[in-house]
DNA sequence: CTGTATTTTCAGGAAGTTCTGAAAATTGGA
DNA sequence: TCCAATTTTCAGAACTTCCTGAAAATACAG
C-alpha cells in the first residue's frame, strides 16, 4: 500500500468496516483512498496506492457507481475518468442510507406486507402475523420519520439532532402553553399523529 | 425446513437480509424462527424447523447470546435450555443498535481521535485529516443524538419520531414566542447547542 | 480506417466462510 | 460415584466470495 500513514491507518480501518457490513474490504478502501484524496483519482492512481489488481479497482468503482457514492470527471485532454466521493459528507451519509433503504428495508416491508395479508392456516401462522404486524410497525415508523427527516436542510438537521430528546421538553412546554386549564390533559399525541400535509 | 407457510417464507427473508449485513444466513434464520415462535424452544426444536446440524445450531445461539439478543429459560425437571427473542421489540431494536455501536462506531471514534492527534507529515496527510474530522464531527452527532433519545421510554420515543420534521415548526413557534420583539433574531441556535445537563 | 490508450469482462485459482459429523465436555439425577 | 441427556468443540468437506491476468471491448487521435 503506497499511502502516507495517517491515510494509509484509515483506509486499512474502512475497509476493515466495509467487510462487517454486506460491501467488501477492497471497495471500502477504495472508497477510502478516494475519500480522503486532495483531487480525483483515476483507476491507475488507486491501483498504485492500494497495490491491488486493476481488473479488482474497476470491478470495486463500478460497485460503488451502483450506489450512487462517487463523482466523475473528465480531465481536458485526457481520457481517463477521475472519480472523488462528493466533498458534502452530508451527501454521502444521505445516498448510503437512501441506497441501503432501496435495497433492504423496501423489500423488507413488501414482504412483511404480503405475509401480513395472507391468511393464516395454522395457530403458528397467526402468531406469526402479530409478530410480523410489530415489525411491520416499528419499520414504518422509522422510515417514515427518515424521508420526513430528511427533506431538511443540513442546518436544520444538524440543529435538530443536537437537541435530542430536549425537544420532548419543547413540546410539554408548547403542550402547557396551549392547552386551556380543564382542557384534556396534553396534546403531543395527537400532534405526533397529525400527518405531513400542512 | 419444517415450518408453516407464513412463518417460513419469513425466515427466508430475514436470512436473506442477515447475510447482506454482516450476520450469517444461518443465524439469520435461527433468529427468525424464535421471533416467530409462540414460546421457548430449544435447540433441537431449532434443527428441526431449519433442517440444519445440531453444531450449527449450538454455534449460531452462541453468536446470538454475544449479541445479547436472547432470553434464555428454563423449564421445570427439564435439563434443556429454552430460548426466545425479547417480547418488546423496540428492546430487541436498541440491543441492536447499541451492539452494533459498541462493535463498529466506537471502534471507528477512536482510530479517527487517535489519527487526528498525529502530526501530518505531508499534504495529503493534512488534507486527510480535515476529511477526518469532519467524518469525526459527524458520527459524534449522530451517536449523541442516539445516546440522548435512547434514554426516553418507548412511548416517548415514538411521539418523537412521529413527529418527525414537524419538530423543526415547534421550535420556530418556541421562538417567535420567547423572543422578545427587537431582541436577537432566534434562539435556535442556541438551544440546540446546549448540552443535556438539565 | 488503424493504432494506441484505456476500461471492462470473465474463467479459473486463491482465500475465506460456513456447515457437518464425530468426539469431548458438561450437567444433574440416581 | 456412574450414567445418560445435552451441549460444545473442532478438523476438514462443501460452498461462496474475491482477485487476478489475459482477452475482449471501447474510445478516440491521427
Amino acid at each position: 500500500m503506497n499511502l502516507p500513514p495517517i491515510c494509509e491507518a484509515f483506509v486499512l480501518h474502512f475497509g476493515e468496516m466495509g467487510s462487517r457490513w454486506g460491501i467488501n474490504r477492497t471497495v471500502g478502501q477504495i472508497y477510502a483512498v478516494l475519500f480522503v484524496a486532495e483531487r480525483p483519482l483515476c483507476a491507475d492512481e488507486v491501483v498504485e496506492r492500494l497495490g491491488i489488481s486493476r481488473s479488482n479497482v474497476s470491478m470495486g468503482l463500478k460497485e460503488l457507481q451502483s450506489w450512487n457514492l462517487l463523482r466523475q470527471r473528465q480531465i481536458q485532454g485526457d481520457r481517463r475518468e477521475f472519480f472523488t466521493t462528493p466533498d458534502d459528507i452530508y451527501a454521502i451519509v444521505r445516498t448510503l442510507v437512501d441506497e441501503r433503504k432501496k435495497r433492504e428495508i423496501d423489500p423488507t416491508l413488501s414482504v412483511l406486507r404480503e405475509l401480513l395479508m395472507q391468511t393464516p392456516g395454522s395457530d403458528e401462522d397467526k402468531h406469526a402475523q402479530a409478530r410480523l404486524r410489530e415489525m411491520h410497525e416499528l419499520i414504518e415508523l422509522l422510515t417514515n420519520w427518515y424521508a420526513d427527516v430528511q427533506k431538511l436542510e443540513t442546518e436544520r438537521l444538524i440543529q435538530l439532532l443536537s437537541l435530542g430528546s430536549k425537544v420532548v421538553k419543547v413540546l410539554e412546554l408548547k403542550d402547557r402553553l396551549f392547552t386551556l386549564p380543564g382542557g384534556k390533559a396534553g396534546n403531543l399525541g395527537r400532534v405526533a399523529n397529525q400527518n405531513s400535509n400542512d
